[in-house]
DNA sequence: TTATTTTTGACAATATATAGACAAACCTTC
DNA sequence: GAAGGTTTGTCTATATATTGTCAAAAATAA
């Protein structure tokens, strides 16, 4: 393991806690590391010196004096200073409650964002969330839930007010929904946003879930951003894929020029797809701009492999 | 991948927050990046140069010597700068006081952003807040990001889809940090939103962990809300007070007209705060509809407390 | 034109190196 | 316990290295 990764004194320091004038005591007096030198002779520590330092450190806080540890190797240091390693973990037994009916929730929900009780929707995505699979949670309550809350919103029975509300308690449950995205180098990237001129973010928010977990390495850039934004993000993150969501914009001619614009800057080499329920009245544009266009979000996935 | 658009030495300034000729000496002595030239010998970065340049800035603002990172290729740098973000939790090293955790977060974080890299941002917010009480994070992490991402923003440094980004990772973490609102029947009622022009949620956002934490039952509603939703919305909550954020709004005209028909709509008894780096504009309207003006996040509290 | 960029050299501010001194803490011995 | 020596961390002074910044003059771009 050669670590290319040299540190200074003062790296040193602030990563041991250690201060310089003792770390270079130490060396002087009982060659506790040996650090190599740069062309102007400062000194330079590897990782594995700055391990040591560390267990040092941690021993002579316990009351060992330094010249008797000086000498030890890493590994009997460990041992000094493993007194207190107790790390039980705790079990933690999922308490498995009632089976809720996604469709039960569904209503439940409903009924709380028309009451604008934040608290008590959140309540009740949590309680479906602790029973569902995070697939079924999308397909059996969001999906249902959040084509409600379009439905009444289009026959005024909610008010912009309602909507925000569902959006804002939404769009947090649905990204803790999404897998942790640890270490994911390789995975294919993609862009996911809404166009200028579609405010409306929930459909874009399941559509990030899902590509999350259909194994993409989603950016997520939220509602309404313009095409030379999208462009420009979709350059600096070097995506395969644009997939935008288009439920009901403010105005539909403002749209077909932001698709237009957007596969002009971007050329013919990144993907674009578009999907949510207004898409649909897009298909002319979508194939002048040579854009895939997503019916349903349970094609999400297909439509996506046909990038990779 | 290869990027076509190339960026002259001022864009890659204003997006790395590095000066000219820091930028200029590194690559004279240490030749960091390699950008190709212009027909009249001007200096052309890619996005993987302003990447690179990004992180290592991040880098040398942690402390690491330029001379001895310059070499490194861009995922080491990665590494490095998540060693260095997981040194605040180490609790064997008490020299590290809370500022100096939260300013190091800061630039980690900001740096994320520039990057469009929602991952490294959470893993930064994160860690903070394991470190750090939740009003450190606000006080000394989130209030000091936002405004650095305001202050980029007003200088051409980010572009809207950063913003956005922002915005998409914060919202989720500030609403994580607000303890449970499980329980809290008696506690006094706030609204919270941005009138419709004012499409910044941040400052927003920041304003109801705030809230939140001051003992009050906070009811969010997103940015961007007409007044007479936000009028219909207090009436059905029953709130006491209405709190707007304002940081920079499309029209300030409109917002005025959003304001005087706000009052019309909620009477006299409900209290209205205003607040956002661009409340100061709007003395004048406020103090006209009766509304008190809140110019620091800290002073939120206080004036809250008036209404109790 | 005006603003930006390039090159070069110089310069100030930090960081680091070495050698030596010193006081507080620690240990041994009386 | 006290005396005396040892260990240990810290401090000083001086020198060198590294790093960021600035200025001037010429070229380029908008």
């Amino acid at each position: 393991m050669n670590d290319r990764r040299l540190n200074s004194i003062g790296m040193v320091c602030r990563r041991t806690g250690l201060k310089s004038d003792r770390l270079r005591a130490w060396e002087r007096r009982y060659n506790v590391v040996e650090p190599i030198r740069s062309g102007g002779n400062q000194r330079l520590y590897s990782e594995e010196d700055i391990e040591k330092l560390l267990l040092l450190r941690q021993a002579t806080d316990a009351g060992h004096r330094i010249a008797q540890i000086a000498h030890l190797p890493v590994g009997e240091l460990q041992g000094l200073v493993e007194v207190e390693l107790a790390i039980p973990p705790s079990p933690i037994i999922p308490t498995r409650h009632e089976t809720a009916t996604a469709h039960a929730t569904v209503s439940a929900c409903l009924s709380a964002v028309q009451r604008l009780d934040a608290a008590a929707l959140r309540r009740g995505l949590r309680l479906a969330s602790e029973v569902l699979s995070p697939e079924a949670v999308i397909e059996q309550l969001l999906v249902p839930l959040i084509h409600n809350i379009g439905d009444l919103w289009a026959e005024g029975g909610l008010r912009a007010s309602h909507e925000h509300l569902a959006t804002v308690v939404l769009r947090v449950f649905i990204e803790e929904l999404s897998p942790e995205r640890e270490v994911l180098d390789g995975l294919p990237r993609l862009l996911l946003t809404t166009p200028a001129g579609e405010r409306h973010e929930l459909g874009s928010l399941l559509a990030m879930a899902t590509a999350t977990h259909a194994g993409w390495d989603v950016t997520y850039l939220g509602p309404d951003l313009p095409a030379a934004e999208i462009a420009a993000a979709a350059r600096q993150r070097g995506v395969r894929v644009i997939a935008l969501s288009i439920v009901c914009p403010s105005s539909p001619n403002a749209i077909q020029d932001e698709l237009a614009t957007l596969r002009r800057h971007i050329g013919d080499d990144t993907g674009l797809i578009i999907g949510g329920r207004g898409a649909m009245e897009f298909e002319d544009t979508a194939s002048d701009v040579g854009a895939l266009i997503v019916e349903d979000l349970s094609g999400l996935p297909a439509a996506l492999a046909l990038f990779i």
